[in-house]
DNA sequence: TTATAAGGTTTGCAGTACAAACTGGTTTGC
DNA sequence: GCAAACCAGTTTGTACTGCAAACCTTATAA
């Protein structure tokens, strides 16, 4: 692939992992096999209802799993990467790091 | 600095920057002195209408300057990085290069 | 003289991110 | 026992933004 390429590639970055805070949501779920909501909360630092709306639109792109369960009498989400996710997360950071390098 | 700073840094990258397209744009201008319009157009495909606006915008930051002039009859217009656009670039690079090895 | 092209700018709309309000349930204090 | 506070998120309202398409101005071609 040469630099020209590169570049053109950028203009087609995924948004739905681009945008800061899903990018750094979905850093931080390449590092583990799974975290909970409020784990994220503290990690990324943002409101619950911005969190909470990041991770549907992760949901509905097929990049992360949602599962909803109780710790005891208390409601906790876990959240984990797909496999599809996974992938995606890896080949944008590739994109990153062509144009990165091309300067 | 720590792991969990990086994370929150993440969430106040500046869009002015981060979006693809302008990424694109100002790490083309962080490789050379000066580009012109068309030039910039070639190389990240977008339409005219678009680049124009977000050359705009990243003029109306003070990330670039627009020289516009001519050469011969017909208008060109140049871009440059100002002085801070090119620490303000380098820094952004910065922060995500410390999401990336975060993981 | 009309048409086509160069070199952009402006407009209209569809989509999005964020703060604030809300929901459903649990624990605490009295 | 029951009101108030808390926990764990979801939904809503709005202001912003990116993009395609339409438009503008001047220059060259037929």
């Amino acid at each position: 692939m040469d630099k020209l390429d590169t570049f053109k590639k950028i203009g087609k970055l995924e948004k739905l992992i681009h945008e800061p805070s899903r990018l750094a949501i979905l850093t931080a779920l390449m590092g583990c096999q799974q975290a909970d909501f409020q784990f994220l909360l503290n990690l990324v630092g943002m409101t619950k209802g911005n969190l909470s709306s990041h991770l549907s639109k992760l949901e509905s792109g097929g990049l992360i799993v949602v599962e909803k369960t109780y710790l005891g009498k208390r409601p906790i989400t876990y959240l984990s990467l797909t496999e599809h996710g996974r992938k995606s997360v890896s080949k944008h950071w590739q994109i990153l790091d062509d144009l990165r390098k091309s300067i």
